[in-house]
DNA sequence: ATGCCTGCGGTTCGCAGA
């Protein structure tokens, strides 16, 4: 079963480069971030023509998630608890019936989330960040609890380690490298979540977001910032994970590229 | 030091992104 997170910065924006990306990589599940539709705009029927079941968390012009699936939801759950005047649409739950590899029947929940940009740093923006990732890790050692497969993806707005960006070195003042932003990620490891590209490999130069500007793309000058983070079940199951590249050439792309882990389950 | 580029809203420039 492939579960795939992929910030597509815009879904109207970007539906046939969607459309052909489900067609040629044939996800079983994709979390999707920064859709910038409501949730009547989006364009569900093009996508459900493709044989995925559509769950949307939007909102007017910015943020909004969403989760595309071939099985049936049996549960949604939208907006992370904590802090119920939080407006911003960057956090659902899927719950899918599946089968492990010994035909045994569980529960996968999948999330699909979008962190706070955070900048910049001094700005209300950045301890917003910071609370909302508390947040997060409250509800994730909660859900740990249920010991079941469970799939945090999306964009976290993190970059781990220096060997995750190009130039290290010009993110140091950056919300996104900064040691607070790295430590509460690096909590969800503590808490006993695994890293599912980083535990596949220890390559440095494995980029996900390529910036439109400056010709960031041709000269490879990248950062790893989107992530699945698996639970421990998950993370017993997991077969390989990729970051499909190619579509960042794409035209009209999204300035990150999807990422996606193969784990040992299928439908029900 | 700043813009570079892109999507969206709501009108053609401002904001947000990373």
């Amino acid at each position: 079963m492939k579960i795939a997170t992929w910030n597509i910065n815009g879904v109207r924006a970007r539906i046939d480069n969607l459309i052909q990306w489900l067609s040629d990589a044939s996800p079983d599940i994709v979390c999707m971030q920064e859709i910038k539709s409501v949730d009547e705009n989006f364009p569900r029927f093009e996508i459900e023509a493709l044989g995925y079941h559509v769950e949307t968390h939007g909102q007017k012009g910015f943020n909004g998630v969403a989760i595309l699936s071939k099985m049936r939801f049996d549960e949604v759950n939208r907006r992370l608890p904590g802090d119920d005047g939080d407006e911003q649409a960057r956090f659902m739950e899927g719950v899918f019936s599946v089968r492990d590899a010994k035909g045994r029947p569980t529960a996968l929940r999948v999330v699909s989330l979008y962190l706070p940009n955070g900048n910049p740093v001094g700005s209300d923006k950045f301890p917003y960040k910071l609370g909302w990732m508390a947040r997060f890790e409250a509800w994730s050692a909660d859900r740990l609890m249920l010991e079941e497969p469970l799939v945090l993806a999306g964009d976290y707005n993190v970059i781990p380690q220096p060997e995750d960006a190009k130039n290290p070195e010009v993110w140091v003042n950056d919300a996104l490298f900064q040691p607070e932003s790295r430590g509460a990620l690096r909590k969800l490891e503590s808490l006993g979540f695994t890293d599912a590209v980083r535990v596949c490999s220890d390559s440095p130069g494995i980029y996900t977001f390529w910036d439109y500007q400056a010709g960031a793309w041709q000269k490879n000058n990248g950062i790893r910032i989107d992530h699945l983070m698996l639970s421990p079940e998950a993370a017993d199951n997991l077969r390989a994970t990729s970051v499909d590249k190619r579509v960042r050439a794409w035209e009209k792309p999204s300035d990150h590229v999807p990422v996606i882990a193969d784990l040992a389950y299928e439908a029900a």
